[in-house]
DNA sequence: GTCTATATTACGATAGAC
DNA sequence: GTCTATCGTAATATAGAC
């Protein structure tokens, strides 16, 4: 066994509550005063777990890309049809996002002011090309619509999806991950018109 | 005839550059010292034409939300079927959108820092709540799917519209509204499926 | 209307005691 | 590991000349 739990902060521990922080006021609203009192230490205390915010806002957004870059390499985004690795890409992002929900919420509102900015947005364009190369494949095989251009549609199914992070919130009795990630699959693919 | 067009600012010519500004830094990434060079007068300048930072905010954000409600006084947005209502709300605010991009880019991505701000939050889910009551009555028509719950309808095809200004550049040989507008209706209608 | 100069406060980060 | 005190810089905004 180790040590009892201790009531000191961690890297880890002081990044969750800076994570809440950030993005509540946005990460250039936030001052290292505003995460000093939200963390319950001073800010020099601060300095001596970190290296500084931005280390804070690396160390999040590093987070979530794990987990994003992490859906591509599972079993079922790698065999199969082009579609259904699509539809279990779609389905399991929902599953990270909300997962992750803090993390990736602050990976999606980063603006690129600084270098560890402008490194995250790269990497996030990677992931989302890689998920445009799936859909132009299920086109090319004629399992979705080809009557909306690929870049486009997959720009707003991105955007759907990763709108989630603006109101879930894993209140007790909200809805469960399983729930939301149903009804973007339902809507992505069938859309709002009921069916036949 | 009015004097002919001067080379000084106003308020408004003000305002055009700050809200680009705004949105390339984020408004709290944006200092005025990041604003004169934008505009190419000094800080003190600035403000000659208007009271502050937040003013230029609130200038912005109010113009953006009148848009938007404008939609919804048009004579296809009242009269009608819920479903055709729905639909038309749906293309006008892509059109809304991309022709105030700047100006509704910089009021969704608001985060409630200051008064300004959290005026602006509140009327956004004033018009919000109103598209999501055209979408409860079209389903009560029986005109679009109740197998996905109203309001996780309403936000998701929400978070679709409105991540357009993510990505939406009016670059010369880009994609027309019309084209985006068109693409938003099939995919938020029909989904990506293939029709039968 | 625009400028330079400056007041004042807030910020990120460090020094050094305990 | 945490604190108080403080440094140096950058922020918003104002004063007053031209």
């Amino acid at each position: 066994m180790t040590t009892a739990k201790r009531d000191t902060y961690t890297p880890e521990t002081l990044l969750s509550v800076a994570v809440q922080v950030f993005n509540d006021r946005g990460y250039d609203g936030t001052s290292m005063e505003h995460l000093s009192k939200a963390a319950g230490i001073s800010k020099s205390s601060i300095y001596h777990h970190v290296a500084g915010k931005e280390e804070l806002l690396r160390r999040a957004v590093s987070r979530a890309l794990d987990g994003l870059f992490g859906i591509l390499d599972e079993e079922h985004a790698r065999g199969g049809h082009a579609a259904e690795r699509l539809e279990y890409v779609v389905r399991r992002m929902v599953e990270v996002l909300i997962g992750d929900l803090p993390y990736v919420t602050l990976l999606l509102r980063v603006r690129g002011n600084t270098d560890t900015e402008r490194w995250a947005l790269e990497r996030r364009r990677d992931f989302d090309h890689q998920v445009a190369e799936l859909l132009r494949a299920a086109a090319a095989d004629g399992d979705v619509r080809r009557d909306v251009e690929g870049r486009l549609a997959t720009r707003l199914v991105f955007g759907m999806i990763n709108s989630i992070v603006e109101w879930y919130r894993p209140d007790g009795r909200g809805m469960s991950e399983r729930e939301v990630a149903d009804a973007v699959v339902q809507l992505v693919f069938g859309g709002l018109r009921k069916d036949a």
